[in-house]
DNA sequence: TATTAATGCATAGCCCAGCTAGGTAGTACA
DNA sequence: TGTACTACCTAGCTGGGCTATGCATTAATA
């Protein structure tokens, strides 16, 4: 998977993941390899900075946990961080159906009850 | 739009719109915009040496032509531009399926006959 | 007759996000 | 004892898309 295709979902991804229920990095990573069908492997020093990256910016907080002996570093989204999430999320679904427009390829997403 | 999602589908668009008809700098521009429902206006500082890159690795050659005495530097793609373009678009379609399973988002492509 | 917009190509250098590679540390199992 | 897995972190590299700039012609407009 090339990764610069990666640029600019990741951040996306990862708020997606939290806001169904605080999770931790590596609890992040597998949550995302599972739901993107085995295809995305998040590197570390991908998302560990991008974590912080959205905690600086107020998208999501943090809290540590010790459970059987480990530390773990819980990130939840905070409100303006669900604000981002749906703009990045319509920013998604926009950017994919203009590049499948200039590839002729089209496209009907199954939004919830939508069909 | 955010341009870090350009990343990685800016060459794939490039080849695409030149493997339907030979084409020049400004005029792959306004395609792409048309085609993108206007959403993509593709920077001078991005496309040029996007074409350089490809046409140095040999996925696209390139002719100049005179018109209205204006010059025009057409690229077309080549055999091994075509196999890299196939790559790509599988690329990006199991890419875009990977992000929308994150997501939550189905999707149904319509391709050719396929529906 | 200037001036602006549009058409057309090109490059130097910035920016920044995802990466590699390295570090620390506990648990489980062979 | 060593390997694999879990769990966090960061310094610094890389590369592609960007801004800004330069050059040149044609068409429209003030």
């Amino acid at each position: 998977m090339n990764h610069k295709l990666l640029s600019g979902t990741l951040e996306l991804m990862i708020l997606e993941v939290i806001s169904l229920a605080p999770s931790y990095g590596y609890e992040i990573t597998q949550t995302v390899l599972n739901k993107s069908g085995e295809s995305f492997e998040l590197k570390e020093g991908s998302l560990y900075p991008a974590l912080h990256r959205l905690e600086r910016g107020g998208q999501v907080t943090s809290f540590w946990e010790e459970t059987e002996g480990r530390r773990r570093k819980y990130y939840q989204i905070s409100a303006a961080g669900k604000k981002v999430l749906e703009a990045k999320r319509k920013e998604w679904v926009s950017f994919a159906g203009a590049v499948n427009g200039v590839l002729g390829i089209e496209q009907r997403l199954l939004l919830g009850d939508d069909l």
